[in-house]
DNA sequence: CCATATCGGGG
DNA sequence: GTGTACGATATGG
């Protein structure tokens, strides 16, 4: 028997000799790829006998033929469990294959004895980590012997498996692709049809472009084969030469490797880039994913849309918005409809080309380099893999956080809502958050005051859970919710299983937060991605716990948890204004106020004295102090809309919150003239010069000194444009492109310019080629653009309209005498 | 107005 | 693979 160490990556299993046999893929401590081999572990699920009822016997007897397989319970397992907050004789059920198990629990789930059958949908592979404590990047001894099985690493069987005290496994080698296709302008994207015409690859050291033409080129990393199947053969032979953990790319789920997939099958190359030789897996259901054994599929996108886009500025996930924010790096910056063009033209002037396809791989790897702390830390505390957490939205995480740790608990899972039972839910609503409306206006002095972690620290400090709710053990006795209409309390002598949970989440952040401050700077990261993910994972219970397709789903929970939301919400309010704070505005978790003569001090201490009277974790935080603010009516009546101000701290940052400032129908003229009036108005207290700044911008439209550049206005084409009935200016331009015999279709972005003239708008939109440089309607842009982006914050300065709209003063006429 | 359909990302 | 996303926005009835 050999012992060897090592970092589980990717976990499988397969049927062989009709033996389920888990493969454990990953690096030993000394760097060296491995498969980790077990087949000790049998699966099974729960059944719930109904009370007394006695079922074991019908259970070993039980058998189905499917096909000409006979299927039989293996043996049977009486097991004590606490189910939703009770005690139950549960009954652990095995079966020979993964695959039984469906089979089984299906047959036996409407047996007259059976109260319920539970964790029969969990998969295999999870199951098995769960069971044996199996957390991915993390170090496990194994104990056994090489085998001469044949896979792309080397095999070990084991007979035992254990956790190990080490470092855990922070640098996987990581390899980015990125492909360019052959897509002339406004085609649409078609894989059937159109070649790949390059891959970039992106790595530790490693540079590579891959052209399928030859050309002269400048640049060393470019390299020519002659033909597309080439290609991708040398797409294969590059990941198995650089051997990666992870293969990352930008929606590469949904574009680069189904694309790929494609072209390969037209050239019957095998893409069996497996570490047990199977072929790369593109599968096109609901979401389409692209697996490969072994190796970790990365998609980077679809990490940051699903768990970072919270905590982004940017509402629009391409690479290039993404990088910019969080490289502070650009896509190059080139024309990709001129790519087909060069490619058709003898393959001339083809470097701009790869150099950007090399940087979109660049900025891939960086991105997936960035967060892979944060990803790190969520398979830690999920114990998911890679892969897995890479797919899964908050409530699947929580789902399987709480999975993994209800075993730990000898809790039995609730099960996943039948088909009616999710109609039912749906249709459900529960009470949201309290708003305290602002009344719109400049104000001075602001301070604003939030609950950390409203609905956690409401959730554990309740005790708030369905195996405490309305319990018998309180009964009357037990504090009532805060709801008007109904009575309901959780219980106060035990602690339920959801509340334990998030109250572990919240002190292992608190813990962390604490130490993290004397860190090295390395260390510091990793801290910070933890506590990061800790947060993100106990702020998605309360949204987990009202969210119809839950296991551990209860609507009664998330109602108590807004109802006490609203309760401490509205006695901070209250208090506030019993000591002449002044308050404007209030939205779930925050209260903002003024002070009202009284100093930044007065507000600390109010918040001290607020904390004393709060249970368990809750804690009001002073959040900042603002020298000005101003909050703006949504329509034009008196009263303020919820999530519309703008507030300037007092180093100067400009914070504005809620105004679609950067919408896709906007010409840059009106986002820029709609952040330089809260500029001015904020920092400057001067509403004159504000809207002077108007003026100059509106007499610099009539006067066309606003280049063309920033009327441009992008819109997207949703659909064929036939299918349109009320035809807006982009489907007029689209039109006039297809007249062109230029093939516009769903997606094909359209930019247009509304030109000077007096027929309809749609028959003046141009595309910004067509259009002179100041050729443009003044007044389209006036009207449309500029004012509707700035009227709202002038009105509630309290002028009209046309102030905006007045000529400016006569100053600006002396020019002409 | 509410219900249903499509889109996102990618070239 | 002991499985199947999701939330926003645009259009249609």
């Amino acid at each position: 028997m050999e012992k060897i160490r090592f970092y589980p990556l990717d976990v499988t299993y397969k049927v062989m000799n009709e033996k389920p046999v888990i493969h454990l893929f990953g690096r030993t401590l000394d760097n060296r790829q491995i498969c980790v081999l077990y087949d000790s572990f049998e699966p099974y699920f729960y059944a719930i006998p109904k009370q007394n009822a006695d079922i074991t016997n019908e259970l070993k007897n039980f058998r189905v033929t499917i096909g000409d397989e006979a299927i039989a319970i293996t043996r049977v397992e009486p097991v004590k469990k606490s189910y939703l907050g009770k005690n139950v004789n549960a009954i652990k059920v095995f079966a020979k294959l993964p695959g039984h198990v469906p089979i089984i629990s299906g047959e036996i789930k409407n047996w007259n004895d059976i109260e319920s059958v539970n964790e029969n949908d969990i998969l295999f592979v999870r199951r098995f980590m769960i069971d044996n404590g199996i957390i991915p990047l993390t170090l496990y001894g194994a104990e056994g012997d090489f085998t001469g099985m044949q896979l792309k690493v080397p095999a070990f069987k084991a007979e035992k498996i254990e956790a190990v005290e080490g470092e855990n496994f922070v640098k996987p080698r990581m390899l980015a692709v990125d492909i360019e296709t052959y897509t002339p302008s406004y085609k649409e994207i078609e894989p059937e049809k159109n070649p790949i015409i390059m891959i970039g690859f992106y790595g530790e050291n490693f540079s590579k472009v891959f052209v399928w033409k030859r050309f002269k080129t400048a640049l060393d990393y470019v390299e020519h084969v002659d033909s597309e199947a080439e290609l991708i053969k040398k797409f294969k032979d590059v990941i198995e030469a650089y051997k990666p953990d992870i293969i990352t790319g930008y929606f590469s789920d949904g574009f680069d490797f189904p694309y790929i997939k494609t072209r390969a099958d037209k050239y019957k190359v095998k893409l069996d880039l497996g570490l047990d030789f199977s072929e790369l897996r593109v599968k096109k259901n609901m979401a389409v994913t692209a697996q490969i054994t072994g190796i970790i599929h990365l998609d980077i996108f679809k990490f940051i849309r699903k768990i970072m886009a919270g905590t982004l500025d940017t509402d629009k996930y391409n690479l290039n918005a993404v990088a910019s924010e969080m490289l502070d790096e650009k896509k190059n910056d080139i024309n990709l409809d001129e790519l087909s063009k060069a490619w058709d033209n003898n393959a001339e002037n083809m470097d701009a080309f790869c150099e950007y396809n090399l940087n979109d791989a660049k900025l891939s790897y960086k991105l997936a380099d960035k967060l892979m702390p944060t990803i790190s830390e969520i398979v830690k505390i999920t114990g998911l893999t890679i892969y897995d957490v890479n797919r899964m939205g908050f409530s699947q995480l929580v789902e399987w956080y709480l999975l993994r740790q209800a075993s730990q608990f000898n809790q039995i899972a609730p099960n996943k809502p039948s088909n009616d039972e999710l109609m039912r839910r749906r249709l459900r609503s529960l009470k949201g958050a309290f708003v305290f409306e602002p009344k719109p206006g400049l104000y001075d002095n602001i301070v604003v005051f939030d609950y950390r972690s409203l609905y956690p620290t409401i959730i554990s400090s309740h005790n708030i859970g369905i195996g405490t709710m309305n319990c018998s053990c309180c009964g009357e006795e037990a504090k009532k919710v805060p709801l008007e209409d109904e009575n309901m309390w959780f219980c106060e002598k035990r602690k339920g299983f959801i509340p334990t949970m998030i109250e572990d989440l919240i002190t292992r952040r608190m813990r962390i937060k604490e130490i993290i401050k004397d860190q090295s700077e390395e260390k510091f990261a990793v801290l910070d991605a933890r506590q990061n993910s800790l947060k993100l994972l106990a702020n998605s219970f309360y949204g987990y716990l009202g969210f119809y397709a839950a296991r551990w789903y209860s609507l009664e929970c998330a109602q108590a948890t807004t109802a006490y939301g609203r309760y401490y919400i509205r006695q901070v309010i209250e208090k506030a204004q019993k000591d002449d704070f002044k308050v404007i505005y209030s939205d779930t978790d925050s209260v903002f106020l003024t002070l009202d003569g009284k100093k930044e001090q007065d507000a600390l201490r109010f918040v001290e004295k607020v904390n004393q009277e709060l249970p368990g974790l809750m804690e009001l935080e002073f959040e900042g102090f603002y020298p000005s603010g101003i909050f703006v009516s949504a329509k034009m009546g008196d009263f303020g809309a919820k999530k519309r101000y703008a507030l300037i701290s007092r180093e100067g940052a400009v914070k504005i919150k809620g105004f679609e400032s950067v919408r896709r129908n906007t010409s840059l003229i009106a986002k820029e003239t709609q952040e330089k009036v809260f500029e001015i108005i904020l920092k400057e207290h001067d509403n004159d010069r504000a809207l002077k700044y108007v003026k100059q911008v509106v007499d610099d439209l009539r006067c066309k000194k606003v280049p063309l550049d920033k009327v441009i206005i992008n819109t997207q084409l949703q659909r064929d444009i036939s299918d349109y009935d009320s035809k807006g200016p982009h489907v007029a331009v689209a039109q006039r492109l297809k007249n062109r015999g230029i093939n516009v279709g769903p997606g094909s972005a359209i930019r247009f310019v509304v030109t000077q003239g007096s027929d309809i708008i749609r028959n003046r939109a141009k595309l910004p080629e067509e259009v002179k440089e100041k050729d443009y309607d003044s007044d389209y842009y006036i009207n449309n653009q500029v004012i509707p982006a700035v009227e709202r914050v002038f009105n509630v300065l309290g002028y009209r309209k046309d102030e905006l709209l007045e000529a400016k003063e006569q100053t600006k006429l002396e020019g002409f005498f």
